[in-house]
DNA sequence: ACCAAATGGAACATTGATGTTCCATTAATG
DNA sequence: CATTAATGGAACATCAATGTTCCATTTGGT
């Protein structure tokens, strides 16, 4: 819900759960005490999910084709913790970096290192390009014509190969 | 100003113009007609560009590089137009669909049909990557160690081939 | 210098979201 | 069934953003 709009009324966020209002607020002291648990229990779903991806293990091709499926199985809550910037703006300096920046930097050097990536862009770039494509395939998804499982092999394609038409080294399964 | 929080403040909306208030709403009746005044601002601004790129001619890559070139120069503008769902929400049914969807969406197919581009995605897919690549550009362009100018060659080369390295038959200049 | 227009500040009423309190109703547990 | 906890609705105070009015000041043109 604070995914499709993060400045969604109280009201509007105890009525899309069902419950009312007074209720929402005896679970929830205030407005931030509901962001800030919303955001703890985001970040733990990513973590769970791209763990479970396992990106430092086999070739980075591979491991990246992996990390997409999980962000895409967790999309809601990318969308939410980094859909609007004012929601982890709070959080910069005092403990997380990102709940899963490390790991996919370091993928992605590991790419670049075995001549999978591209070494010639910076790997933050690519690290938000990679974000950038799972958060359009997800939010965009019926846009697009893509059906819900049509989104993670759209994400690989393009991210692998762009939009030219690839070339037969490149293709992919 | 609206495009870095569509959510600011009239007030700070009023500072940042280096005007007061009440000026503002001598000249824009109700925020309503701020955003409107905007949004007309905007696309217009984001029209001329796109026109001056002329992508209905050349061939379809270099016609989609001068989209690029033009869509990062107006970054700002589709930044706002586009950042926040909310704030084209109005003008659905209305009137414009939006104001440059029908010449990319003719540019995607004329390349696919030429075998420039992947014709295993849809053309809606492939503006929306476009999209986001500008988008994220624009707006990490310094969190991705890419000066200002770096930004249209970074988006240029990820939207063509991807974060693969690039076949020598793709590279580009 | 003078006049007209525009500006910016202060004060005020209004509105919507928020947080709180109280109470009736419902669900859960013995 | 009786007791206890949880729930949802209503009412209220608070606060921030908004829109308005009034007035002193500044700006620009003559």
């Amino acid at each position: 819900m604070l995914g499709r709009d993060y400045h969604a009324t109280l009201a509007d966020i105890a009525d899309a759960a069902g419950v009312g209002r007074t209720t929402l607020h005896r679970y929830f002291s205030d407005r931030t005490g509901l962001i800030s648990a919303a955001i703890e229990d985001s970040i733990a779903a990513i973590d769970e999910s791209v763990a479970g991806a396992a990106i430092d293990q086999g070739s980075p091709i591979e491991a990246m084709r992996r990390l997409v499926t999980a962000m895409v199985a967790v999309g809601d809550r990318l969308v939410f913790l980094f859909g609007d910037p004012r929601v982890l703006e709070g959080r910069g300096a005092a403990g997380t970096p990102a709940p899963l920046d490390d790991p996919v930097i370091a993928l992605i050097k590991r790419g670049q290192a075995e001549g999978a990536f591209d070494p010639d862009v910076t790997p933050a770039w690519i690290q938000r390009v990679l974000w950038s494509l799972v958060y359009t395939g997800y939010q965009d998804a019926d846009a697009c014509g893509l059906a819900r499982h049509g989104i993670v092999s759209a994400v690989i394609r393009t991210l692998e190969n762009g939009i030219h038409t690839p070339t037969p080294e490149h293709r992919q399964v």
